[in-house]
RNA sequence: UGACCCAUGGUGUAAUGGUAACACUACGGUUUUUGGUACCGUCAUUCUAGGUUCGAGUCCUAGUGGGUCAACCA
C-alpha cells in the first residue's frame, strides 16, 4: 500500500538540497523585494509563491523587503497596497518588514569602504559621454579620463555629492571594475547618483541615492539572505552581485534566476498597466479586469486558486506562455469546492406554466452545494410564472439540444418537470414567452413520474426575483500576446467586449449576500458580489464561466 | 559582429545516462436533477548533425532557433 510517490524537485529546489547535504549550518532565508512604484500583478503572484513556499518547505524565512532607492517614483500608498496583496495571497512576512531605504547610512558606507579599496571613483562625465566610453556588446568600453583619480579627490567629492554641493545628474559614483569587460554590467557601472529630491521614508536626509546594483545584494547581504531568487534579466547582474560579495567582504547572498511568468491575455508591465489606469481604459487598478492581485481579488479568484496556479506553472529557467486555462481550471476547481450554488437568469424569457395555479408560491428545497453537505440548504419559490434562459428554448431545436423547444420536456432543477406545448412571438419574429405544462408528481425530492428528462433548466420566479446587474468579463485583449508585435500599439488591441453589463434577476436568497461573497449560478459561472453593491443595486462581477461542452457545436 | 541563458506533445512542467510522466487544452465515452463535478480513453520517434557509451531527452562539439545585455529604472 505504501506508494512512494517521489516528488520532483525544481531546479532551485535541488540547489538547496544539495547545499544541505554538502554544506553545515544552513539556513533557508528568501525575501521578496517589490518596488514601491505601482500594484502587484500575476507576475508577482509567482515571485511571492516561489519565495514564500521554497522558505517554508525548508523551514526558513521569507522577509518582505521594499525596494526603495528611488525617491522620484515610489510612493507610501503603493507600500500598503502591496503589503495587503501579499496578506491577502495568504504570506506572512511577520516582523521582518524591510526597506532597502533603512540601509541607506550603510550602503554609504559600503560605497566609502570601495573607494579607500581603490574600487570605486566619483565620474563627472556626462551621461552622454558615459555611455558612449562603455562601448557595446562588440565593442569594448574605454577608460573615463576620471576613473584614476586618487582616493582622497574621490573621498572628497563623493562627500561633497552626499553634502548636497554638486547639481543632480553632475556626477555619479562608479565601481572600478574593467571597461572592456564580456558584460556591460561589469564596465564601472555607476551605484550612486545625485537626486534632490523627497524620499517616502527618509525625507530630505539624503540627496545622494543608491542604484539598484549597489543597493539590492547588499540588501540581501544585511539581511543574511541565503538565496536571493530573482527573475531570468538578472542574470548579467550576478556578475556584478558576486564581485561586491567579494570586495566588501560581505555575507555572501545566493543569487538564483527563474524564468518569469508570462500569462495569455495578460500583460504584465507596470508602465502600461499604469497607462490603462490613467487613460481610463479600466476604471482602476483593482478594475476586474486587471491582471493585478486586487483586480483578479475583485473579480473574485480565490487566493488558493493563485497559489494552485503558481504550484502547477512550475518553476525553470525557459521562456514561457501560461495558457489562461490553466488559471481559470484553478479558479473553477476552487470555486466549486467552496462555493454556494444559486440560481440566476442572464437573458430572461418568460415561462409560464399554465396548469400551474394561479397565485400559488410553493417554497422549493435546493441544496447549497453537492460538493459540500455542510453547506446546507435552503429554499427558492416556484410560482406559475417564471424566467427561463433565452438560449434555454429554440424554435428548431437540433436532437441533441437537451432544452426547451416545441414538445421538449425538460426538469426544472429543483422544481418540476415540464413539456412545452406552445410560445408567443412578437412582430420581429423573437420568442417572447413560452407556455408549457408541468407533472404534480414530478416534484423535486419527490418524484413519482416516472418520466425521464435528459435536460435541467435554471429558473427565477418572477414575482420573487430579484433586479440585480451583472457584469461580465472577457479577456482585456483581443490577442494572446497583446506586446508581441511591436508595430501595434497594445491599446488598440483592447478588447471592445472585455466588460459586458446585464441586468439579471436571482433568487432572492442573494438578497442577503456580502460584498465579496461568491456563489455559482449554475449552469452560467462564477460570480462574487461586487463593494459597489448598494442595498438597492447589487452587483455581481463574473469570476469565470462554467465550462461547456455544448456551446461550440451548434 | 561579442558575452550570457534557454531548447521535451497545442501549453506548462517532469524524467538527475537505463525503453518519455503529470497537469491544462482538444477530441471521444461513462455517471449525473448543473451540457458543471467525478471517472475512463485518445493525442510526442525529446530543434538538427556529429561524437562519447553496452545504452543519450540527459554528457561533449558544432549548427539552428528563441531570449537577455549598452537607464544617473528596478
Amino acid at each position: 500500500m505504501s506508494e512512494e510517490v517521489k516528488e520532483s524537485l525544481n531546479f532551485i529546489e535541488q540547489i538547496i538540497e544539495n547545499d544541505l547535504e554538502t554544506k553545515d549550518n544552513i539556513t533557508i532565508h528568501t525575501r521578496f523585494p517589490p518596488e514601491p512604484n505601482g500594484f502587484l500583478h500575476i507576475g508577482h503572484v509567482k515571485a511571492i509563491c516561489i519565495n514564500f513556499e521554497t522558505a517554508k518547505k525548508y523551514g526558513g524565512k521569507t522577509n518582505l523587503r521594499f525596494d526603495d532607492t528611488n525617491p522620484i517614483t515610489e510612493k507610501t500608498l503603493y507600500v500598503d497596497n502591496i503589503k495587503n496583496d501579499i496578506k491577502w495571497l495568504g504570506y506572512d512576512w511577520e516582523d521582518r518588514e524591510y526597506y532597502a531605504s533603512d540601509y541607506f547610512q550603510q550602503l554609504y558606507d559600503f560605497a566609502v569602504d570601495l573607494i579607500k579599496k581603490g574600487l570605486a571613483y566619483v565620474d563627472d562625465s556626462t551621461p552622454e559621454q558615459i555611455a558612449e566610453m562603455k562601448g557595446t556588446p562588440t565593442k569594448p568600453g574605454v577608460d573615463s579620463p576620471h576613473r584614476n583619480r586618487s582616493i582622497e579627490e574621490n573621498m572628497r567629492l563623493f562627500e561633497g555629492m552626499k553634502n548636497g554641493e554638486f547639481a543632480d545628474g553632475s556626477m555619479v559614483l562608479r565601481a572600478k571594475v574593467d571597461m572592456k569587460h564580456p558584460n556591460m554590467l561589469m564596465r564601472d557601472p555607476n551605484i550612486y547618483r545625485i537626486k534632490k529630491a523627497h524620499h517616502h521614508r527618509t525625507g530630505d536626509d539624503w540627496c545622494i541615492y543608491p542604484l539598484y546594483d549597489f543597493a539590492h545584494g547588499q540588501s540581501d547581504s544585511i539581511e543574511n539572505i541565503t538565496y536571493s531568487l530573482c527573475s531570468l534579466e538578472f542574470r548579467h547582474h550576478r556578475d556584478f552581485y558576486n564581485w561586491l560579495i567579494e570586495k566588501l567582504e560581505i555575507f555572501p547572498s545566493r543569487q538564483i534566476e527563474f524564468a518569469r511568468m508570462n500569462v495569455a491575455y495578460m500583460i504584465t508591465s507596470k508602465r502600461r498597466l499604469l497607462k490603462l489606469v490613467e487613460n481610463n481604459t479600466v476604471t482602476g487598478w483593482d478594475d476586474p479586469r486587471m491582471p493585478t492581485i486586487a483586480g483578479m481579488r475583485r473579480r473574485g479568484y480565490p487566493a488558493a486558486a493563485l497559489r494552485t496556479f503558481v504550484n502547477k506553472v512550475g518553476v525553470a529557467k525557459r521562456e514561457n506562455v501560461i495558457e489562461i486555462d490553466l488559471l481559470e481550471s484553478c479558479v473553477r476547481d476552487e470555486l466549486n469546492k467552496t462555493t454556494a450554488r444559486v440560481m440566476g437568469v442572464l437573458d430572461p424569457l418568460k415561462l409560464v406554466i399554465t396548469n400551474y395555479p394561479e397565485g400559488q408560491v410553493e417554497q422549493m428545497d435546493a441544496t447549497n452545494n453537492p460538493e459540500d453537505e455542510s453547506m446546507g440548504t435552503r429554499t427558492i419559490p416556484f410560482s406559475r410564472e417564471l424566467y427561463i434562459e433565452q438560449d434555454d428554448f429554440m424554435e428548431d431545436a437540433p436532437k441533441k439540444f437537451y432544452r426547451l423547444g416545441p414538445g421538449k420536456t425538460v426538469r426544472l432543477k429543483n422544481g418540476y418537470i415540464i413539456t412545452c406545448e406552445d410560445f408567443v412571438k412578437d412582430e420581429n419574429g423573437k420568442v417572447t414567452e413560452v407556455h408549457c405544462k408541468y407533472y404534480p408528481d414530478s416534484r423535486s425530492g419527490s418524484d413519482n413520474s416516472g418520466i425521464k428528462a435528459k435536460g435541467v433548466l435554471h429558473w427565477v420566479s418572477i414575482a420573487q426575483a430579484v433586479e440585480v446587474e451583472v457584469r461580465n468579463y472577457n479577456h482585456l485583449f483581443t490577442v494572446d500576446q497583446p506586446l508581441a508585435d511591436e508595430e501595434k500599439d497594445f491599446l488598440e488591441l483592447i478588447n471592445p467586449e472585455s466588460l459586458v453589463v446585464k441586468t439579471a434577476f436571482v433568487e432572492p436568497s442573494l438578497q442577503s449576500a456580502k460584498a465579496g461573497e461568491r456563489f455559482q449560478f449554475m449552469r452560467k459561472g462564477y460570480y462574487c458580489l461586487d463593494a459597489d453593491s448598494t442595498d438597492d443595486k447589487l452587483i455581481f462581477n463574473k469570476t469565470v464561466g462554467m465550462k461547456s461542452s455544448w456551446k461550440k457545436k451548434k
